[in-house]
DNA sequence: GTCGCAAGTGAAAACGAATGTCATGTTCAC
DNA sequence: GTGAACATGACATTCGTTTTCACTTGCGAC
């Protein structure tokens, strides 16, 4: 939100030295830094959209790349909203998590159940199903959104 | 594709003071004949072929625009699968429950989770969040799939 | 510094699910 | 039986995403 500091942050020093598989290019840097910035969940075209205002020159084909990319390595989260557009949002951590988005602003707060993953785990071995995995995903109305009336 | 008991449910004679908009058409008589039959989620495309191979002269739009009619009915449940296609299935109850779903045949037990319920609506209060929904969806392979190394 | 090449890039085209359009067909009320 | 409202479906359109392929660029070798 309020993030007037941007002085120089397309400065590929020598910060890249992470475990992403992306070469040191002015794109992939670009784009690091517009998710660190974002506070929510967003689209691969609002990043765009937001990496253009910023000034950079990126297509659309090297965003969603890049964020396919990232989210392989997990360094990305991603999940659909109940359109079916796929947001991707930078997580904290890369551990097992599940998040409570606002559907207005794209807002997300990250939420640990334990208690989900055994249940989820439970009722499918109580099924006979193998290989599982689970989505879970909680949509709401941040307190922000919800005092503007959005 | 086992059908044992398949009653005869969508015969809107005059059982269509409900809320339903469907009328008594043929299409909406086999659809909801193939949705009673599959045993599982299955796309819109999927449904629409079966319905084709069973010899109905239907047009996939009727298909969508019938499945969208009973999704809003609550008479089918929807879910997104991974690739972000949506899947229908006529569910037992149309009370709020999950899916355990097996992802390569689409066969599906329904869970009831009160647990979850709590849980997701505890963590988005905390959270500030209002007007709160949720998703919670398992995916597997069943054991029938398993057995067969799909 | 410059050369070379593989990796990265991106505009445009392709793709696919889903929805809109609208002329035609069908159903139901009368 | 008749008519009007509603359902249908072939086709066009939209939109998010992926693929294609010629071009650019980072980076190690020289």
């Amino acid at each position: 939100m309020t993030s007037p500091s941007t002085p120089s942050p397309t400065r590929p020093t020598s910060a890249a030295g992470r475990g992403t598989r992306v070469r040191g290019t002015r794109q992939a840097e670009a784009l690091g830094q517009v998710l660190a910035d974002l506070p929510g969940f967003r689209s691969a075209q609002d990043i765009h959209a937001e990496l253009r205002s910023r000034g950079e020159r990126i297509g659309l084909t090297t965003v969603y790349r890049q964020l396919q990319v990232l989210s392989a390595d997990g360094a990305v989260d991603t999940l659909r909203d109940e359109s079916g557009e796929t947001l991707y949002r930078r997580c904290a951590t890369s551990a097992h998590h599940h998040h409570v988005t606002c559907r207005s602003c794209g807002r997300s707060v990250e939420v640990e159940g334990r208690a989900i993953e055994h249940w989820a785990a439970r009722v499918a071995a109580e099924a006979g199903f193998t290989d599982v995995d689970h989505t879970v995903e909680i949509f709401g109305r941040c307190p922000d959104c919800a005092a503007e009336g959005h």
